[in-house]
Parts: structure tokens; sequence; C-alpha cells
DNA sequence: TCTGGGGTCCTAGGACCC
DNA sequence: TCTGGGGTCCTAGGACCC
């Protein structure tokens, strides 16, 4: 989609459309989630901070975003492409990559066809689109890219070396400022080009790059053998966490301990939700001067519980000393295992279940935090989370 | 009135095991 | 009489994506 929130935003309030809008987040130290068209001639960009943006747009109209209108309009976007196609991965809220291979007979040639998709998806939203079509994922998504806003772009297969040949590297999706930055280094001259990244010496770049480099030069090439992975055929969530940037920055343990318990709730609930359970609790600290470390702690059983992430996570806070100021905490758990909690053995163990049970079931009904820890009743503030819960039913869904 | 929040994958070193 | 070789798990950190 362009500008996805933006457009989003500017669609539902006639009064925004043809000005520069950002979306931005609750909390005063939120950032651009997304800049409108009008907004980017100025220089508004994804990831600055209120201030910097008003400098760079004076006039700019600042708009707090709202997720779960976001993932409405996503849900029916991807219900319009699962018409074209039974093969549609959901990339992102607002991306999604569609094989269309074997339906011409249906839909004509792929650039009738996108322009069809295009069409439906502006009647079914009012918002514009921009469709790359190539012979793999990443000229696909290269391509869609070429030509934002309202873009249609058609990559045959013996044009993608003529177009790959000049582009820069940093163009190409999953190459970062770091690894543009080491390939210059490369050689006597650098890699700064596609085309020279396709003939660099597969061995310099595996030694360089390990197990990235070994993708590296058929990158550079236009050469990708992802196939397209619809929703119900992939595996589920690896990890589940929370993390927040604080109104303020904290200097005591006991403060940073309440907000632990808060981002353990968060994800306690969340795993709950949707029957998940894992063995590793992470905690992530991030320093006034924005040095972010974390450390993690692996418990001998798989846990959904929010007193055992929090104790986890509290633990491993004991066990730093805290150089300065806070002003980020995180909470994550991974080594989240498929196979089903083991059933609880003992009186105790029922009781906590059924306590979280009813809470969740509270929570559910009347929002996140109606019902909570006494620790953490004075300070709420919970707004929804955007990914993954883009995915329809909030994480990914595994065939049985 | 300085810089969000959700993830994935990879690496390297150490502990531990046979 | 000073150092093999296979493996797994755990931890911390980095790169990348939207």
């Amino acid at each position: 989609m362009d500008a996805f929130f933006a457009s989003v935003e500017q669609r539902c309030d006639p009064a925004l459309r043809g000005r520069p809008v950002a979306v931005v987040g609750r909390s005063a130290r939120t950032v651009v989630t997304a800049a409108s068209y009008e907004a980017r001639e100025y220089g508004v960009r994804t990831g600055m901070n209120r201030y910097e943006a008003a400098c760079a747009c004076p006039r700019l109209v600042f708009v707090e975003g709202d997720n779960r209108k976001y993932m409405d309009v996503s849900a029916r976007i991807i219900r319009v492409i699962e018409a074209f196609s039974p093969l549609v991965e959901q990339y992102s809220i607002d991306e999604a990559f569609a094989d269309v291979t074997g339906t011409e007979g249906l839909f004509g040639p792929p650039r009738a066809l996108a322009a069809s998709l295009k069409r439906r998806i502006l009647e079914e939203t009012g918002l514009t689109c921009s469709v790359g079509i190539g012979p793999n994922k990443l000229i696909a998504k290269m391509a869609s890219g070429m030509e934002k806003p309202d873009g249609l772009v058609v990559v045959a297969p013996e044009s993608v070396a003529a177009l790959m040949e000049d582009l820069d590297v940093g163009e190409l999706w999953g190459i970062g400022a770091a690894t543009r930055a080491a390939l210059a280094t490369i050689g006597e001259n650098g890699v700064r080009t596609c085309g020279e990244l396709g003939r660099a010496h597969p061995e310099v770049l595996r030694r360089r790059f390990g197990a990235v480099g070994e993708r590296l030069g058929r990158m550079g090439r236009g050469q990708d053998a992802a196939m397209v992975v619809p929703a119900d055929e992939q595996a589920g969530p690896k990890s589940v966490g929370h993390s927040k940037t604080l109104a303020r920055d904290l200097s005591s343990k006991r403060a940073v301990e309440t907000e632990i318990l808060k981002l353990s709730e968060k994800a306690g609930a969340r795993m709950r939700r949707h029957g998940l359970a894992g063995r590793t609790v992470s905690l992530t600290l991030r320093y006034t001067d924005f040095h972010t470390f974390s450390r993690q702690r692996t418990l001998p059983a798989p846990t959904d519980d929010t007193r055992e992430i929090a104790s986890a996570a509290c633990a491993v806070l004991g066990s730093v000393r805290l150089r300065s100021a806070v002003r980020l905490v995180g909470v994550t758990v991974s080594g989240i295992t498929d196979h089903a909690r083991q059933l609880p053995l003992f009186e105790h163990e029922r009781r906590r279940e059924d306590l979280l049970r009813a809470m969740d079931s509270v929570n559910g009904r009347f929002g996140d935090f109606t019902l909570t820890w006494g620790s953490i009743a004075r300070s709420v503030g919970a707004p929804g989370v955007i990914p993954p819960s883009w995915r329809r039913s909030g994480v990914r869904r595994t065939r049985a």
C-alpha cells in the first residue's frame, strides 16, 4: 500500500486530504509511523520524532494512529488479493506476495491481473497501492517500489539482468546500511552495484558474510528461490514480547520492576490467548544514552504465566548493575515450543491457571488491564500492538 | 521539546556430553 | 610428557525487515 496509515487517515477524514499528514503514536516520545506523500515532499520520514518532523514541515498535521483500524483495512485488502490467487503470503500489515502462476486463463496476463487487483482494492478501500510483478519475490518486491505511489511495474525474466546491472546494492531487499558499507570495501573498487555483486567471487562473499554471503551473489543477479507461503502453512511465532519507551527515564530498580510486571502481563496474556508457552525470558534495557542490551534466562519448563515471566525478568534485572537511568524496558519470551503445555499436576497449579483464565476472560471482554495485579493497577496504559497482530488471528496458524 | 514497537535469522564463544 | 572430534544447548549481540 502507499503511505498506508497516512492514506487510511486521509481516506477517513476528508479534511486531511491534500495536506501533509504524519501518523504518530500516543506517547510523548513517539515517532512518525507513516508520512503522507504531501509530507514526504518536505522530507518527513518514518522514524522521525515529532520535533524533527515538525521542523521539516511546520504545517504538518499529526494524527494519532489507530492500529485496529489499519488491521481491519489490511484484512479487507488481503481478502481482495485472495480472490486472485490461492497462494497469498501477507508479509506485513500493508504488503503481500501472491503467486499468480497459472492464473492467465482467469485473469489474463500479469499486467491485466495487476490492473484489476488495483481497481478492486481501490473500490474496496478507497486506497491506491503499488504492484510489482516479477519472476520471483525479490524482483516483484523491488518492482513494487519503483513507481510509488499507485504504481504498476512488470519485470519480465529477460529484463532482470539489465535492471540489476547499475542498481545500488542497498536497494536490495535484505541489504541494509551495514552490509552495503561492508560490500563497498571488497576488492579494489568495492562492490556497489547489483551487477558487481552478481559477478563477485562466491567464496569471497561466503568468507566475509557467512550464511548471508551464500545468498548475496544470487541476489545481485536477481535470483531468489523463496516460495510464496500462505498463512496456513507458516510456522508459529518463535518469540512473543513487549517493550516500552517510558514517559520519563527511571533510575530505581523498583520502578523498573513495575514496568517489567506490566510488560510480562501483556506478553503472558498474548501467549495464553494463542496457546503458546516458552522457556527463555529476556530482559532488554535501554539507557538514557541509547545504549541497549539484553540479558536472558532459560527456565526448566515452558511458561505462559505472567508471574513466572516477571520473576525471571526481575531476577535478570537483579543481576545487572544499572549504569544510568533507563528509558526503555522490554520483556520477550522465546524458545516457544509447539507441543501443548503439560497439564497442571497439583492443586496450586490448577488454582493458578484458573486465576489467569479468569483474568484473561475479564480483560478480553472489558479491555486489557481491567483486572490486573495490585502492584501495577495504578499505572496502566496499554495501547494495542501492530505486528504480528496483522496476521488475522494474531499469530500464524500451523496446519495440524 | 531527541530518536517506537513488533519480529526474524545468524554468529561466536563457552559449558557440557560422548 | 599439553590438548581430538563430534554434537547440543545457552547467551549476547548484530543485521535486517515493516
